[in-house]
Formats: C-alpha cells, sequence, structure tokens
DNA sequence: ATAATATTTAGATATTTGTCTAAATATATA
DNA sequence: TATATATTTAGACAAATATCTAAATATTAT
C-alpha cells in the first residue's frame, strides 16, 4: 500500500492517471499535457510503474502506459475498510 | 483532495484511521499504540485532521479524535472515477 | 496555590521528493 | 551509416517531511 499511496500523492502522477483512464498514451503525448520537462515526467511514470498503478509497453521507438486497473481496486478495498 | 493524498501518505497515519475505525479514542491512548514520540503523533494527528479525516473534541484535560467517513466518501468517489 | 497529567507548539535536523539540465540509449528514417 | 526522434538515466539542488527534545498551555487533583 505504501508504493500506491506514495504514487497518488502528486496532482501530476493523478492527472496521469486520469489521462490513462480515457485512453493508453506514449509518454511524449503524457509529457505534452504538462508544463514539466520531460524527464521528470518519465520519473513521474516510473513512480506510477513501481506502485503498478500503470503498465507499459514498448511500441518502435514509442513506450505506451497504459492505467491498472487491477491496483486500483486495491485501493479501494482499503479505503472500504475504514467503513466497516 | 491534495490535503487528503498527502494525508494518506504515511504508514501511521494510516495506521491511526485504521485504529479510530474500530472506536474515538484520545491522543494519548492513539500515541501509545506507536513506537514514535507523543509531539511526532500530535503532528500526523494535525495533518489528519487538517485533510479533515478525523475530528477532535476537547473532553477535559483528554482531545478525543474520532474519523470523519464523510470524507473518506470523496476519496473513494475519485477512486472509482479512474475506474470509469 | 502547587503539582501532576495531557496535549500541543517551537525549533532543529536528517531524509525524501520534485524539478531541472545534460548526457546516454534506443529506434526510425534519409 | 548518419541524423533525427523518443525516452530514460545521472547528477544536482531547493523544498517538503518525519522525527526528536525542550518548552508552553490547559486541565485536574491534592
Amino acid at each position: 500500500m505504501n508504493a500506491i499511496f506514495k504514487a497518488l500523492n502528486d496532482e501530476t502522477r493523478r492527472d496521469i492517471l486520469e489521462l490513462l483512464r480515457k485512453q493508453e498514451m506514449t509518454a511524449g503525448d503524457i509529457a505534452d499535457q504538462f508544463h514539466i520537462s520531460k524527464p521528470s515526467i518519465s520519473h513521474h511514470l516510473d513512480i506510477l510503474k513501481r506502485a503498478d498503478l500503470v503498465t507499459s509497453e514498448k511500441k518502435g521507438q514509442f513506450v505506451v502506459y497504459s492505467l491498472n486497473t487491477t491496483i486500483v481496486d486495491d485501493i479501494l478495498k482499503w479505503i472500504i475498510t475504514l467503513k466497516k
């Protein structure tokens, strides 16, 4: 749970997740949505990946990122325990 | 959402929430559950309070903390948007 | 009033984090 | 093969954070 909450504790990373909710995107296309350098976005993507919140697949010279909804379920479960 | 995720990004604070899920507790009783100084726990409680995840009420010389389930719902909503 | 108990505030410090630029790596194209 | 494009890695740095001890504040009890 630690890596997940660490990953969620940043507005840029949460925004990336919301982008990926709609469709998978390349690292570059993701970076273009923010006023932050590409290396910084790459670093954010790495943190999301380590938390298993996104997956990545190399397609030619691009790297395509997708949301991993399985882990989203894990967060839901944790939150829901607070209500029981 | 920022303050909430910031508050959740710490194992001690998440553990405090799980404790309060079962019953309300005084600051001292909460502190006794951790191997961390009372001032540090007080600081964690302050962060949880600013995020509105807990409420506090002074009862005599004690301060009783409770979980605020309303805000827990807000987190749920945000997580669920990721799945739609 | 004084002492004891409960909690918070203040100030210090080491660690973590988000950001940047420059350089490295990998792939595609001319 | 040389060049352009896409992405990541490396290293540096300022800001944020979790922790501590000491002191302050508030309440209760003697």
